[in-house]
DNA sequence: GTCTATAAATGGATAGAC
DNA sequence: GTCTATCCATTTATAGAC
């Protein structure tokens, strides 16, 4: 049976870039879903076919392979997936609230389902796909990281903190913050909604973070 | 269909368990070696049984399915694995020391080869099943975190360090000591020998955590 | 460009001999 | 208990019509 006839295309100078023929982005999303919600290795082309109302055929005249189909969808959906992570904002608040704030929303975001299936598939396949474990990396952690220590690097020279090594010091607040809630989510130990204990994880972690970076101490540490 | 068999009484005084027949005991030798190089999903008992010189029916025979062999190899394989975890050892030293220890043993531990294809393994297929991921869960993070946590409690009470919650301290110190490490190694962004940068990162870790918890402070705090 | 139909290979599972 | 041989569903990939 015909499927739905669509309106040819006839305007390509309209968006940006992203400007492709409705049944290759049908089949974009469709592959989207399917390798993020079963894997790579389970996730079938007849299963992404089926979604995308579409043919295995058209698949292979566009994507050539199915390692080719996941390289293109599951990099471009990298990008727009850590889009956020890279909006480095100004924030004048004191150094706990500013964390507090961009702690619940980066843990928030790290359990949502989307990051989390994201996760298990860049673990699962990352040594098959080098260049997307590249990205990924480079995308999320790196540049979480690297924000944060901005910030923490402009508090530090208005002496609000201390902090010798702010990419170490980021990297240990990103870090207690995912603690086991985030070994928990990945694994389906628990499911959401998370808020009431990314709220408990948040407030300690900040605790911690401001009792070992605080500036009023009275040892005698090392100058600097 | 034989259900799986299970250990046999008898003779359990000597031997602590796995008194198995040559052909079981190589199967199950192969399916570990290929459900943690190759996945659940990618591992096939083709592969599997070429590996143990067996064949597919003599599987069947005594595991009953691939899912039945995959729970019954990966069940027992976590209790083995993380064994090491679980020996709470007493430690006299000061606590910098006995932290830089544990760190170091823990550390090496979670990037070596096996523990790193057996987490991508539980993230992989957490979800699908539970009750592996519950074990790796109770057997792994928690033990380890339990186990550090009793000895943070105990020097809190000689007052050589303060921690009112030790098991969030034990926590933390614990994912700020994996880090963005773990995340290379385990999406293969990085390849061993991890040496250098596991001692380069349990060194701050230990100094993060002293700096956070050691008594020596004023606690002029405004509110505490 | 997109479809139907099919090839070719793989993999889970079983029957039946020994 | 273990093997060989086979069944059958699924899956990647392609050929050829429209």
């Amino acid at each position: 049976m015909k499927s739905c006839p669509r309106s040819k295309p006839g305007k390509t100078a309209a968006a940006p870039r992203r400007r492709r023929e409705p049944r290759i982005r049908a089949i974009v999303a469709a592959a989207e879903q399917v390798f993020l919600e079963r894997g790579y290795e389970a996730g079938s082309l007849d299963d992404v076919a089926r979604r995308a109302n579409a043919s295995k055929a058209t698949i292979y005249a566009h994507f050539g392979s199915k390692v080719g189909l996941f390289r293109a969808i599951i990099g471009e959906k990298i990008n727009e997936i850590f889009e956020p992570v890279r909006q480095g904002e100004a924030h004048h608040a004191p150094v706990p609230i500013v964390l507090h704030g961009l702690g619940t929303a980066f843990l928030r975001r790290m359990l949502s389902p989307v990051v989390l299936k994201f996760y298990r598939l860049i673990v699962s396949q990352g040594t098959q796909f080098p260049e997307l474990a590249q990205t990924w990396f480079a995308n999320g952690p790196k540049t979480a990281i690297a924000t944060l220590a901005a910030f923490l690097r402009e508090r530090h020279a208005s002496g609000e903190i201390v902090v010798a090594t702010p990419d170490l010091a980021a990297e240990f607040f990103l870090m207690s913050l995912r603690g086991v809630l985030h070994l928990q989510a990945v694994t389906g130990l628990i499911v959401p909604p998370f808020d009431k204990a990314i709220a408990a994880k948040v407030s300690a972690a900040v605790e911690m973070f401001m009792r070992a970076y605080a500036p009023q101490r009275v040892t005698q540490r090392r100058g600097r």
